[in-house]
DNA sequence: TAGATTGTTAATCGATTAACAATC
DNA sequence: TAGATTGTTAATCGATTAACAATC
């Protein structure tokens, strides 16, 4: 079976919003040297970026379909299921994100929040209900949950995380600054900011 | 001049944040197979990740300093400097970033937020001052500002990210789901939702 | 001394880039 | 046909892993 390293995966979202934007424009077909050109990727890499996930060959001279590239990427990236997941730790950030608004068209429902501070509990926020934690395991029961957002502080982390696995989640985007341990067979991303900060700034003093 | 890949400088803070918590147990030293163990890297990797940011040997059968280890990562990834930043867009991502506790602990000093929108002009998030975009190059005049983090509507971060450059701005911190492109002396960094959950879904639905 | 751990050097692996014939 | 672009195969590059002598 095709593999897809982490690089290659984050790629195709940056693809999918470029390609929105030439269909906008009525653009009806689109070759690699310019989607080089706009992106920055190397047209090779391009070439085999979307040879790894079409399903008919480009044309030459022509280069690709921009609908049928959209239609691909979006099924390929999984926008056109419905992955359903909960935030765990209604602070600042993850109040923003209940309230994100781009998730909906990534495919992914954000169906309700979990949180032990008492003032937060029973209200929603962006139409989606605040619960408590120890009620995360009763949803569960009633509803498949996909993915688990971790928005709680770094000491907090590696505990709501066991109880989502508890629960039976089994994907978890981990937003908190810290390593955490899951069973093998739980998928979890790190999405790190002082990992990002740190490529930023050494970039930044570093003359690259 | 040694460099550093983006894979290894993302490696720094997950070493930093455990080192800080084996020094807050009273562990004075660290070997690579104990550090290998918890955070699942390979020791060889540990070893030369240590390696290229210490300027003193570890020592066999003990390992190296957790304070000498917290210290050079805390001088290496600039949280001893105070980088100076300013949020773009003041959303609800961009409010939770203004006030997101972590970043003063990174050397980010997060001095203002911008936005056009007139009810939130004037305001303060979280004791710092919320201005009018138009505002931005009076503030650089008098102060220098390393970071523009860009927290604005994709359609809208390439004008954004445009002004922050005109204003002498270096470093771009875009959490905007869009491409975009500055000159070739900028940094950027694309701190992208839709690139993680990209990859986070893909393994959830694949079996890794 | 023995053993754990180090640093260095070589081997492997995987991703990106280059080369080029095929094709519309 | 000529030229742009494709897909495939080979070469390069860089990062990770393995091997192993050195050392406290």
């Amino acid at each position: 079976m095709k593999t897809f390293s982490k690089n290659q995966l984050e790629r195709y979202p940056f693809y999918l919003k470029y390609f929105k934007e030439l269909q906008k424009k009525g653009i009806a077909t689109i070759s690699s040297p310019k989607i080089a050109r706009v992106l920055g990727y190397s047209e090779e890499q391009i070439r085999k970026d979307l040879q790894a996930i079409s399903n008919e060959p480009g044309r030459p001279k022509k280069g690709r379909s921009v609908d049928k590239l959209i239609d691909t990427l979006e099924t390929f990236l999984g926008y056109r299921d419905s992955t359903t997941a909960v935030i765990i730790g209604c602070g600042h950030l993850g109040q923003a994100l209940l309230n994100y608004p781009n998730f909906k068209e990534m495919g992914l429902a954000v169906i309700g929040g979990f949180d032990n501070n008492p003032s937060l509990v029973g209200t929603n926020i962006n139409g989606k209900p605040i619960r408590s934690m120890s009620d995360l395991s009763h949803l569960t029961e009633k509803q498949k949950v996909d993915v688990a957002i971790i928005t709680v502080p770094a000491h907090a982390a590696q505990e709501a995380i066991d109880e989502a696995v508890r629960c039976g989640i089994h994907g978890i985007w981990n937003f908190a600054p810290t390593h955490v341990t899951v069973p093998c067979n739980i998928v979890i991303e790190n999405f790190n900011f002082s990992s990002s900060l740190a490529v930023l700034i050494h970039r930044l003093y570093d003359g690259r």
